[in-house]
DNA sequence: CTATTAATTGACCAAGCGGTCATAAATGTT
DNA sequence: AACATTTATGACCGCTTGGTCAATTAATAG
C-alpha cells in the first residue's frame, strides 16, 4: 500500500528518545544537534517527520503525559480499593523520574515544562493546563467514589486534590536536589495521613 | 578619592533590574540584549561591571534570595508570637511573585532556577542548596522555640518543615497557570491547619 | 524495466548568541 | 595643563542556533 521509500526508523521510538533528552535537559537547553545525536537521525529526516523543534517537544510532552496518565489509571484499577490504588500510584510515580548520573533527579517533565515555558509559550501552557485538569478529574473520580462508599476525608475532594497535587508538584521540584527519594516518600505518606486518605 | 571616570549607574540598581528580567523569563530565555534593553546599559559596561551573563544571574539570584529571606525574618520578628509571624510571612511571600500581564505568575525565582538549571549547572545548584538550607534553619528556629514554649505540633519540626517547604514549592509552580492566588491561600491555610500550626 | 513516490543526506543559510576590544570621554591628582 | 585612571561606547567576532533545500537513494506499482 505504501508507495515510495520506507522509513528506516519508527517515529514513535524517536519520540521516546526525544522525551528522554527533553526531560533531562529542558526545552531550551536541548539543541537540535542533541536530538540528532541521541536519535541517530539526520536533520532532514527529523524535520520532515516532526516539523520543527517545538512541535517535536509538544509531541514528546504529550506522549510523556499519556504514559504517566495510563500508568496511574492502571495502578488505580488494579486494586480492589481504588483509594489504595491511588496512593500506590502516587508513590510509584515519585520514583518514576529516576535518579540520574549524579544524585539529582529529573522531576516530572510536565512540571519542568510549566516552569520553563510559562509564560513564554501559550501553546505549551494550554497543553499543560489540559493535562493538569484531566489528571485532577481522574483523582476526583476516585475520591468521590470512596466517599459514596462511606469513606470520610478531612476535606472536600477539591481541597484534597489541591493539597495533593500541590505537594506532588513540590516534590517533583525538590527531588531535583533538595531531598532524596526516601524523604519524598515520607513527606508524601505524612500528607496522606493528614488528609485521612 | 575615586579616580577615573565615574559610573553613570548604580550596580545595585542594575542587579534589581536583572532580577526582574531573569525572574520573568528564566536564565536561558533571557538574552544579553534583553538585559541591555531593560537596564539601558551598553554591552561593555555590563560586562566590565558584572563579568558575564551567568555571574550576573548568580548575583541576581543571590540578591533575590537575600531580599526574600530578610522579608521573612522581619515579618517573623515583628510579631509577638513568631509562629503567627511565620504563617504571615508565608502568606505574604505567596503574593510576592505578583501577577503579570496575562494572568500568569512568575513564581519563586529560586524554584524557577532550580528547575531550569539543575542538573545542568553545578554552581547554581550549590547556591540554591545553601539558600534552601538557610531558610529551613530559619523556620526550624521558630518551630523549636514554639515547642519549648509548650506548643504541640502534629509532627516533629523536620517533617513539618518538609511538608511546608514542599507545599510552598508546589504553590510557586502551580501559581504559574494552574491555580490563582486565592486558591493558593486556601491550600496554604488548610496545610497550616493540618499541621496544627 | 520504467515511472513514481517518498526518505536520506549533507551542504548551506541567516540570525542571534555571548563575549571582546580599541577608542573616546570624564574625572581626580600633580 | 598634563597625566593617570576608570568608564562609556559601539563596532566587531566566531560560534551556535533552528531551519531549508536540491540532489540522491531506495522502495513499490504498473
Amino acid at each position: 500500500m505504501t508507495v515510495g521509500r520506507p522509513r528506516k526508523f519508527n517515529p514513535d521510538d524517536i519520540v521516546r528518545i526525544a522525551i528522554d533528552v527533553f526531560w533531562k535537559k529542558g526545552y531550551e537547553q536541548t539543541s537540535v544537534a542533541d536530538l540528532l545525536k541521541a536519535t541517530g537521525l539526520h536533520k532532514g529526516s527529523l524535520y520532515q517527520t516532526f516539523g520543527d523543534k517545538k512541535t517535536l517537544f509538544k509531541a514528546a510532552l504529550n506522549t510523556y503525559y499519556e504514559d504517566i496518565y495510563t500508568k496511574h489509571k492502571n495502578i488505580i484499577n488494579s486494586e480492589p480499593d481504588p483509594l489504595i490504588g491511588l496512593k500506590k500510584s502516587f508513590k510509584e510515580v515519585l520514583s518514576y523520574s529516576g535518579t540520574m548520573g549524579d544524585q539529582s533527579n529529573r522531576g516530572c517533565m510536565v512540571v519542568n515544562a510549566i516552569v520553563e515555558t510559562v509564560p513564554n509559550d501559550a501553546e505549551i501552557k494550554a497543553l499543560a493546563e489540559r493535562q493538569f485538569q484531566r489528571f485532577n478529574s481522574l483523582i476526583l473520580g476516585v475520591l468521590v467514589m470512596s466517599e459514596s462508599n462511606g469513606r470520610k476525608f478531612k476535606y472536600p475532594p477539591e481541597m484534597t486534590i489541591g493539597l495533593l497535587m500541590t505537594l506532588m508538584t513540590g516534590l517533583s521540584v525538590n527531588l531535583k536536589d533538595m531531598i532524596n527519594l526516601e524523604q519524598a516518600n515520607q513527606i508524601l505518606e505524612a500528607q496522606f495521613e493528614l488528609l485521612g486518605l
